[in-house]
RNA sequence: CGGGGUAUGGCGCAGUUGGUAGCGCGCAUCGUUCGGGACGAUGAGGCCGCCGGUUCGAGUCCGGCUACCCCGACCA
């Protein structure tokens, strides 16, 4: 993609409304806009890293065996009275609305009863389980207060994987399946190593949660990690009781900050009861199917990287989800025909290759402007093409993260 | 929802005892520059958050409202 054509520019300064790093960073870049408090639109570069994200998500959710289904953000009252979540002294985030007839409608801020309503039509056997439904939709959550730009909004795209097994040990397997493979997303998105299975508070079907923790100062979740790093639990469930649960002392922990990135959920058999979904066994008795949930926000896992990898010029993406692979910089203020060819033909070869690169083809911009903006974009890697390096017959790479430079000809790169 | 703060051009900000709204960045045109956010000249761009009040006169004083940010509470 050529530069000059992209809608979108870099400023020098954030809206002053805006401290969050994250938040800031993205939209001096031109990532994100912001729409309100707690919401923000997606623009191309942020649209792209969107995609990437959701893109290995996918692939690990079918790994596991997801089905991808797309569930609507309309929500029908009757539903959620069933399962008494509708009432706003159990779930007080709701976005509630009314019809042209006066019904009232939600926007939905999670899936449990939508999807076990559906898969009450197609589950009424052994036979038919297990399943494992997914979807990429977005959800609203009408919080008291927002904060931290992206980190918690009130809209958001949210992946949430609902698993239907026959009983708590098919649950107990498929749950860890699900948090291996978050555990891979989050190798996968350079965050996996300061992420860490977190214990969190439970429900009535399992004494805890699991959260994907992810250390940085501008978390707003506590947590205390075992020194040896082998576990780690939530403040809200860091408790004698728990310690001695899990064979632990309170000296082998540290506390720390952390965004929670990721959260998985043993629902057992709350929404099945409520809603009716059951299956016969092979003597033909009927059991309520056993539920499991699993969450990641991707506009919150998308923030936090930039949180975690940014520097003091600006955004750092790892390759898997850089809006681009190469930052192809053209310095070439006297039109050059040299330079021009080259750099034109060094996209072409590289997308021909499969590789997707930002072609800065600006023209009156000075090559400071040029490399700042470069560095606040956060490309991995920056190509520069001048008359400089049109003379040297090499083209100068410098990696993002580190700031190495090195010298090549065309054909090596990429 | 409790507490604190902010609101002036696209962005960042100044605006004194109330007297015709200013600076930097950005933008447009021209010229000079040309490898780390260059320089000069000229120019465009304002319901000063909204509503009401005081006053001859309000960006400025008073009242109300709204939005946004921060802290706290909340976050199956």
């Amino acid at each position: 993609m050529r530069q000059s054509q992209l809608f979108t520019k870099t400023r020098k300064e954030a809206p002053k409304d805006e401290v969050s790093k994250s938040a800031q960073l993205l939209l001096r870049a031109g990532f994100v806009a912001k729409e309100m408090a707690g919401v923000y639109s997606m623009l191309p570069l942020g649209l792209r890293v969107q995609n990437k994200i959701v893109g290995i998500i996918r692939q690990a959710m079918d790994a596991i065996d997801g089905q991808e289904v797309s569930l609507t953000a309309l929500q029908d009252p009757a539903l959620w009275k069933a399962t008494d979540r509708w009432d706003d002294r159990n779930v007080d985030n709701w976005f509630k609305t009314k019809l042209k007839n006066e019904a009232e409608a939600g926007l939905s801020f999670t899936h449990e009863e939508p999807l076990t309503r559906i898969m009450k039509q197609y589950i009424g056997s052994y036979r038919d389980l297990p399943k494992f439904v997914y979807q990429f939709q977005t959800k609203f959550r009408n919080e008291l207060r927002v904060k931290s730009g992206l980190l918690r909004g009130r809209e958001f795209l949210m992946k949430d994987l609902y698993s239907f097994t026959t009983n708590a040990a098919e649950l107990d397997a498929y749950y860890d399946r699900a948090a291996a493979a978050y555990k891979k997303i989050y190798d996968a998105v350079g965050i996996g190593k300061l992420t860490h299975l977190t214990f969190a508070s439970g429900g009535v079907f399992s004494k805890f949660s699991h959260e994907f923790q992810t250390l940085t100062a501008a978390g707003e979740d506590t947590i205390y990690v075992a020194k040896d790093k082998s576990l780690a639990i939530n403040k809200e469930v860091f408790t004698e009781d728990v310690l001695r649960d899990l064979g632990r002392k309170k000296d082998d922990f540290e506390e720390a900050k952390s965004i929670e990135v990721g959260n998985i959920f043993k629902l057992g058999t709350r929404y099945s009861e409520a809603l009716g979904l059951t299956y016969a066994d092979e003597s033909g008795k009927s059991h309520p199917v056993v539920m499991g949930c699993y969450g990641i926000g991707i506009g919150r896992l998308l923030a936090t990287v930039v949180e975690i990898m940014a520097d003091e010029k600006g955004i750092v993406w790892p390759a898997a989800i850089a809006p681009f692979d190469f930052h192809l910089v053209e310095l070439n203020p006297t039109g050059n025909q040299t330079v021009k060819k080259t750099a034109n033909e060094l996209v072409q070869q590289l997308e021909q290759r499969g590789k997707e690169v930002l072609h800065d083809d600006r023209v009156d911009l000075s090559a400071g402007q040029k490399f700042a903006d470069s560095d606040l974009i956060g490309i991995p890697t920056r190509i520069v093409v001048s008359e400089k390096t049109a003379a040297a017959g090499k083209l100068e790479i410098k990696d993002r993260s580190s700031g190495e430079v090195r010298y090549e000809t065309a054909g090596k790169i990429g």
